[in-house]
DNA sequence: TTCGAATAAATTGTCGACAATCGACATAAT
DNA sequence: ATTATGTCGATTGTCGACAATTTATTCGAA
């Protein structure tokens, strides 16, 4: 392993990890086993879960060592909360400045469109990268906002939604879609509608927050 | 140094240390020479970089190294917005909870009331101490709104806000009290008035940021 | 048998050393 | 004079080892 920044590359590597659930929640992290078996010494790997730490997908306690965050629909409604706060007030800014390039928006829409639901035989790389679709829209759409410290938020809670929002599409089976919700967000903020455009955010977002509580395996899972 | 959480303590120390300018915005931070002065290894030192990271008080570029991050008034201009839309968010959450008390944070206003502002012969820690009590109230209510999630976003800002007030009051000299703005939020969330107390929280902060936003001498300090 | 203390094993905390990489300066070619 | 190249020193990246602490196990006494 000898390549530029092994320590960012764990991080990716165990972010990942974390959120296909290969890495369990509340599953203890051996530093010297899991090291070892990665081929590489314990500093990198700890330097990493500094960093998953301060993302609250790692749980560290001194002296006792790392495990995998739990999940809880308790966490997951914090979550929504949150979320829909920042994208309501991503919108707020965009008004302010009268934003005219929604060009990435397009392109995510578009991705999403071209989106099949993967096979439950498929490899968790696909799952992963269909759940990263689906969000990435929402991502796009905070960044385009300009304010760096709602964005870094944002980004801190995202890789907790999308492992949420894995857990719940490949144990229950299915996901709305709702890819027309997109479209209609996209249209609002072309149409300076702002106001209608916050509406249907907090609609969206609600609606997929509603479905995850449906999600009653959830407790039997953690 | 032979305590529990060295890294803990190493990443308040130098948490305080960028706050009070001991350690200079744009200062490259030399991992051998500090480790030295602190007669510690580094890779405690760097464990606590990492985390310093993810509060944005220090920048990391791979293979170049750490240094201690930037102030600027775009910086502090949209910390004061996510700080304004936090508050306003979490008394959307103390209403919807009705939340009753608020013991900590009538202490916080005593606390404050107290206080006087220090000489300017007094300690960094004396300073940072002032500084610290003024926030302490913006941050018990966010915490007692309960989104942990919330509360984590606010934190991580709220460091920085420090930092700038910091420089603004040691430097510029004076930094208008407003000690009865937080009596008023206060008054208004016993007495369930939300909406009033959403309002004074954003003229609070309003008037916060056009104060700093006169310190004509920021571009100089940087 | 069960509880508790003593001991052993496993795990985290810290360290110093070496390898890889970068930046600055000097030197050489155009 | 300017650009390219090579070398050296300084800094970061990674490693393996040892110390400190926690957890598990053993053994003995009630």
């Amino acid at each position: 392993m000898q390549f530029p920044g092994l320590t960012q590359s764990l991080v990716d590597m165990l972010r990942k990890k974390i959120i296909i659930g290969e890495l369990e929640p509340g599953q203890k992290i051996n530093e010297i086993e899991l090291s070892k078996s990665l081929n590489i010494s314990r500093s990198p790997l700890r330097e990493a879960l500094r960093t998953l730490e301060n993302e609250r997908l790692v749980i560290y306690t001194p002296r006792k060592g790392n495990s995998v965050s739990n999940i809880s629909l308790e966490d997951l409604s914090e979550i929504y909360q949150l979320r829909e706060m920042i994208e309501c007030f991503a919108i707020d800014l965009l008004e302010e400045k009268s934003i005219q390039t929604y060009e990435n928006l397009n392109l995510c829409i578009d991705r999403m469109t071209g989106l099949e639901v993967p096979l439950q035989s498929a490899s968790p790389e696909e799952k992963l990268n269909y759940v990263e679709t689906l969000a990435e829209f929402h991502l796009e759409m905070v960044k385009v906002a300009g304010n760096k410290r709602l964005f870094d938020s944002y980004v801190t809670i995202h890789s907790n939604i999308n492992r949420y929002v894995f857990l719940y599409v490949f144990t229950q089976g299915v996901f709305e879609h709702r890819v027309d919700d997109h479209i209609e967000i996209l249209k609002y903020l072309k149409g300076k509608k702002y106001k209608e455009a916050r509406k249907a955010v907090k609609d969206h977002i609600r609606h997929a927050c509603e479905e995850c509580n449906n999600f009653k395996g959830l407790s039997a899972l953690i």
